[in-house]
DNA sequence: CTATTATTGTCTCAATATGTTACAATAATA
DNA sequence: TATTATTGTAACATATTGAGACAATAATAG
């Protein structure tokens, strides 16, 4: 199982990127963690950046690793910095439960800073790849998620602020959906995201006003009642 | 002139920080932008991070260094980590051009990533300071700034548009005021960032319903007309 | 000292946007 | 074929914002 760290002449020290990876099963916000061998710590996706790449195309390339995805919403949308969020203990420990040892000047227990991202995707279409140090991948519901490793949870807390945010300002929360999907799905992901109701025929107006849904023939049937339309993000 | 140029153990390696500092003199939103010795560019003020510093700390301490000012709106808006963005053949030049010798490997002349911050203050308490490597520092318009070094221009127009964002949402426009300001005065901050007018009427009943001015006693005249209130921030 | 001028603070009414209720349409089920 | 639950949209009510009007008044001119 042990593999060799990644070196320090590949990678820009004391720098890592962190992924808020939000997905949506219909009825709630989750994002992916990763669990750790020896740790009961859950932790945020992550990686470093090489040194003759873009910033973005590590995000990027680490993104795709975990969800086998590609052309995904992603946004950068703050830097930690703090002394305090670096452990090095931890990343000892985590790294030693791999069965790798590790000298104690190793790059990789130096202070870093973390440029964190969030991800939108589809629940559905994505199948979860744990990272080398990890021995498992697994949504956890963002507002009851489990005790973080680091300022992760800090993290993770300020990515659903600013996705909050940019909701209504950017119109980002069809990227959570399938292709198509029914106003009443795209209510329900608003509804989540904001922790709380919204009128039904309000919802539908605003939307339907923005100009930026495309309305299809084929009607949805999923009860005993009349069929909505199925709608895709224009 | 030639001190000593900042060493590798003081400071985090590939790590910078650029500032936007933001100031209102009445007519116009500028910013403060270096000059260097030898080059027709202009860049933002900026530094690195010290081994033993809390991110925000260096950027605080910086914008100190550069405006005497403590206690500012500073906010970290965006982190630049494109490869291109590093020119080490600028570094150079700017540094020998202040009469120091740097050999092809040093570590200032790496590649860099930058986090940005946007700072905003008020343009008549300030008497700009240069950093050790420029001749001097003034004050530019921001729409119609100079030809800046590497991306600087893209990082200003980036700190306008997260300005352009958060002026409502954070009522952060009276930082570019003195203390006591006119409710014209703050008016003429929004549409000058905004770059729109506004409606005297409705932006005064807005801005007296959001219940965080305090109105004063005294009034201030400065025409041949009635005085009109003078307000601070609650 | 008084009339003029320009700007301010606030009021009113109009226009627009949003909240709320109502109701016909209809796919699945009984 | 009737019932049921949900949908799409219209209609009306309420709230917010746009736009004009006007009295108040500090400085200036005469």
């Amino acid at each position: 199982m042990a593999q060799p760290l990644p070196g320090i002449k590949e990678y820009l020290p004391h720098l890592a990127y962190d992924l808020v990876i939000f997905g949506f099963n219909g009825k709630q916000l989750k994002i992916l963690l990763l669990e750790y061998q020896n740790t009961d710590y859950k932790a945020l996706p992550g990686g470093f950046i090489r040194r003759e790449e873009d910033l973005d195309a590590a995000v990027k390339r680490g993104l795709k690793e975990r969800t086998g995805l590609d052309h995904i919403f992603l946004e950068q949308f703050y830097t930690f910095g703090n002394l305090q969020r670096s452990r090095p203990d931890i990343m000892k420990k985590i790294i030693e439960a791999n069965g790798i040892s590790i000298s104690g000047n190793h790059w990789m227990l130096d202070r870093f800073m973390s440029i964190a991202y969030y991800a939108l995707i589809n629940f559905d279409e994505v199948n979860p790849q744990p990272d080398a140090l990890s021995k498992s991948i697994n949504w956890y519901t963002i507002d009851d998620l489990p005790t973080l490793m680091m300022d992760h949870k800090e993290i993770a807390i300020k990515a659903l602020e600013v996705l909050k945010l940019n909701l209504d300002k950017k119109l980002i929360g069809m990227n959570l959906l399938p292709q198509k999907f029914t106003m009443k799905a795209l209510q329900t992901v608003y509804e989540t995201i904001l922790g709380e109701k919204l009128r039904r025929t309000t919802f539908q107006r605003k939307m339907l006003g923005k100009d930026i849904l495309v309305r299809h023939e084929k009607l949805f049937t999923g009860g005993a009642h009349k069929a909505p339309f199925l709608y895709s993000f224009k």
